[in-house]
DNA sequence: TTATTTTTTGACTCAGCACTAAATAATACA
DNA sequence: TGTATTATTTAGTGCTGAGTCAAAAAATAA
């Protein structure tokens, strides 16, 4: 109903007439630009060239194509850098890394307009507060990820073992989700990257 | 029509059952707490105690009348730490009490929700474009204080005159405005307060 | 071919939105 | 008193939103 035969050559039936994923994509790129809510079906529909009923038969309704699309976000363009953030054996230059990268993904060039996870759900209605706990819930995932990292950073003696591990991770949240803002409001890519030097001053400062 | 003779004793006419000012300070709320879309007429005129009519022939629309809350809002809690910001001689002390005073308005107890500048007009469709552009003037009127404050903190020797004031300036925003997300996220008021002592640390070193 | 299954099409429902018209009520002034 | 003026009440308008339904179309299986 939903998945045309779990991809297999085929089965029976119509064959549905577009590519599931790349509809996908394209949905990403309108919540993306737009948020949830003005986002709306006939957007969506437009940019995914489908009409609504194949929506809905391929995607349920508009919170189930969203949380789709985030997850799809989430893992093509979030994915590496937090990978690589996590790899990096330098603590400061894993952040200083890290924001580099976000600083393009915000900018991206197919929707330049800050962090999906960040704005999306921003100003959503009551009865869709099921898209903004699961929004929060991806951010605190990345705040956990920050919170790890920097254990691992006490552990290779790179930062002092007394750092205040969780008020550091929440200057580097609020940095990073700030950043989504600054994007917004026009921020050039160069002087968004620059902002990553400002992020490692963040943290406890580097022994000489 | 709108305006009850100027505050005068009264004119002619049935008077105002209502005070204007209650009233705006009861939509800011509103406003402030959904941001501008979600804010319907009918929560604004349930929360204002009037009915859709009195609230059109008082403020005009809903634009209107969110374009006085924003105004109202930004004199009644962001004026003074403004003032104080600029005033405070030392910049080190400057910026820790104004962030520390940041994160008590955005985690104010009349509507705990971070900055209405920063939050109230992000996903807003596009026929009201124009409440964007309003909020970001208002941003970047914050910006430029900061600007101005810096290039006072090189004159007073305070920082070093090469100073990228332009990149502090935007990490300084950047910061900021990240708060209004983590104060939204749930934060306690004393975290929010810790991240002062970070924003700190985004201006130049101090000499020992 | 025919039956079955699935998608697509296009018109539709229903709810919520910003906003308003007409009648009524309260005041000032003559 | 009455008249002009302004506010409030009530009951709407028209529009746009998410979501749906019945019928037509396109494929496979027999």
């Amino acid at each position: 109903m939903s998945d045309n035969c779990a991809s297999k050559k085929s089965c029976k039936g119509r064959p549905r007439s577009f590519d599931r994923e790349i509809a996908l994509e394209q949905a990403l790129s309108v919540f993306w630009q737009y948020g949830y809510q003005p986002a709306s079906i006939d957007k969506l529909c437009q940019a995914m060239g489908i009409k609504p009923a194949s929506l809905y038969a391929t995607f349920g309704n508009k919170a189930k194509l969203f949380l789709e699309a985030v997850d799809f976000y989430e893992q093509k363009y979030w994915s590496k850098p937090v990978q690589n953030f996590m790899a990096e054996p330098d603590i400061y230059k894993a952040v200083e890394n890290f924001f580099v990268e976000a600083a393009t993904i915000l900018l991206s060039p197919e929707t330049p307009c800050g962090c999906m996870l960040v704005l999306a759900g921003v100003n959503i209605s009551e009865e869709a507060a099921q898209i903004g706990e699961t929004l929060l819930s991806y951010r605190l995932a990345t705040k956990n990820r920050f919170q790890d990292r920097l254990r691992q950073a006490i552990y290779a003696g790179q930062i002092p073992p007394d750092s205040d591990v969780p008020a550091i991770t929440a200057a580097l949240s609020t940095f990073l989700e700030g950043l989504s803002i600054q994007a917004r409001d026009g921020l050039f890519l160069s002087e968004l990257k620059a902002m990553a030097r400002f992020a490692v001053k963040l943290l406890p400062p580097k022994k000489a």
